[in-house]
This record gives structure tokens, C-alpha cells and sequence, in this order.
DNA sequence: TCTGAGGCAACTCT
DNA sequence: AAGAGTTGCCTCAG
């Protein structure tokens, strides 16, 4: 079967970090592993040293404030439901953002992303002016398949999601093969996404993709997600 | 015990 | 204005 498995560079499990991580790392690994299917393109590296990374996981356990209250639950299909993560929105003033009909002003930015946001740009070529920041406790926390909608994304335009934390599994499945009706046989695409680590979502991905995060009983400790986007700043009517 | 697949739930937006 | 799209939970089988 066909398993896209990415995984850690060798050279960088357990080390201790101090020195920034060579273009051409020794190893002979990529410093790009690029992950290609039908409709599907992502790039995938890892973006910070672990020292570095442990630093920011610290420092957005402290600052990143989530959302509470009303913005904890969803509504869909006659239910309510708790979210099984905490979320969380920052951006730039004035956009606004609509996720299960409700219509969300994202926070202030703040140190942290700011300097997250400013690397994945050094580093991709891409500006991004919101984050969605999703909190996962442990294993038991998830999110089910979804695409994201792009309908409020500057057209083609990436999405940067940077990982700290706990390392946990990531699945792709195609829009035509799933579930009873399924007109199509595609494999899932799996991935790990590592502490520091930056999975970079190109177009169509979300076009054809679903993606999810599905539970891993195993994983004790959380895992912090920050999915960059181009939010459109056109007013609407 | 864990994982993944399937079935189920009602309403909004286009 | 009909239809497409939809998140999470539960059950069940391997």
C-alpha cells in the first residue's frame, strides 16, 4: 500500500540543537520533503531546532489565550457538540472570519506568533495575516475530516500549519474515495507531524483533500497546531 | 485495547 | 428554492 511517512531526520532526534540547522544537512536529507498525489501538494520540513521549538512551545503555553464559553461548542446538524481541542483566532484588526456560521474577530497578535508568522514567511515567500491556533491536550483530543474553507482565503494562496509538541499522526483522504459511496480507490495519505515542524498546504490540496487528526490513545502530552492563512479583507455586504 | 469504518443526527447557505 | 455540504459521537468488527 502506498504510505507517505515523514519522519524526523535522524541527525536531529535528541540533539541538542545549538547550531542552525545547515541547508544541505549532512544526512543527504531534503531540507524539502515534498509530498505529491493527485490534486495534492504539500511541502513538509522541519522549520525550528528543537531547543528552539521547546522555547516557543513554553512561551505559547503561557501567552496563547483560548476561546471560552459559547465558542467552545458547535452546532451542526441539530446538536450541540464541545469541540474536542481549544481554539483560538489571532490577526490582523478588521478581518473576520466564519467557521460553522459564526462569525469570529480574531485576537491582537501577540511576540510569539508574530515571530512564528515571520519565519514561515523567511522561509516560504508566503505572507500570512491570521492564525488559527488549535490545542490538542493528549491523545484523546482530535479533529475530524474536513476541508477548510477557502471561500474567505486569498485565492491559491497556502497554508502554513507549524506543530510543537507532541508528535501525531495527520491523514489525507481523497474527496472521491470516501466512505460507502466512494467512486474512486485512493490511499490515504499519512503523516507525522514533528515537534518544529512546518507542513506547508498548497493548491488545489484543499480542493480535493480532506484532513484529520485522528486520536492516538498512546499520546499522553498536547500538541499545540498553527494553521497561517491569507484571510481576503473585502467587505462584505 | 485500540483503531478505523459506517451510520446517524437537522439546518444553513448558495 | 432545491440541494449540497456538514462535525462529532457511537457502535462494531478485526
Amino acid at each position: 500500500m502506498d504510505r507517505y511517512v515523514v519522519k524526523r531526520p535522524s541527525g536531529e532526534a535528541g540533539g541538542g540543537g545549538k547550531r542552525p540547522r545547515p541547508e544541505a544537512p549532512a544526512s543527504g536529507q531534503p531540507l524539502w520533503q515534498e509530498i505529491r498525489a493527485e490534486g495534492l501538494s504539500c511541502d513538509y520540513r522541519l522549520l525550528f531546532s528543537k531547543a528552539e521549538a521547546d522555547e516557543i512551545f513554553q512561551q505559547l503555553e503561557e501567552e496563547v489565550e483560548y476561546f471560552e464559553g459559547e465558542m467552545t461548542k458547535l452546532h451542526v446538524f441539530g446538536k450541540w457538540h464541545n469541540i474536542p481541542r481549544r481554539q483560538v483566532t489571532y490577526g490582523d484588526p478588521e478581518l473576520t472570519y466564519t467557521y460553522s456560521g459564526v462569525t469570529f474577530s480574531p485576537k491582537p497578535w501577540i511576540p510569539v506568533l508574530n515571530h512564528i508568522r515571520d519565519r514561515v514567511t523567511l522561509d516560504t515567500g508566503h505572507t500570512f495575516n491570521f492564525v488559527l491556533i488549535n490545542r490538542y491536550k493528549d491523545g484523546g483530543d482530535h479533529i475530524g475530516e474536513h476541508r477548510d474553507d477557502e471561500r474567505e482565503l486569498v485565492p491559491r494562496s497556502p497554508i502554513a500549519s507549524v506543530s510543537f509538541g507532541a508528535c501525531r499522526d495527520f491523514v489525507f483522504r481523497h474527496c472521491d474515495s470516501r466512505g460507502k459511496n466512494a467512486t474512486r480507490h485512493i490511499e490515504p495519505i499519512k503523516l507525522q507531524l514533528a515537534h518544529g515542524s512546518l507542513l506547508l498546504m498548497k493548491y488545489p490540496t484543499n480542493v480535493y483533500w480532506y484532513h484529520s487528526l485522528p486520536t492516538r490513545k498512546r499520546v499522553l502530552a498536547p500538541r499545540i497546531n498553527l494553521t497561517f492563512r491569507k484571510v481576503m479583507t473585502v467587505v462584505k455586504k
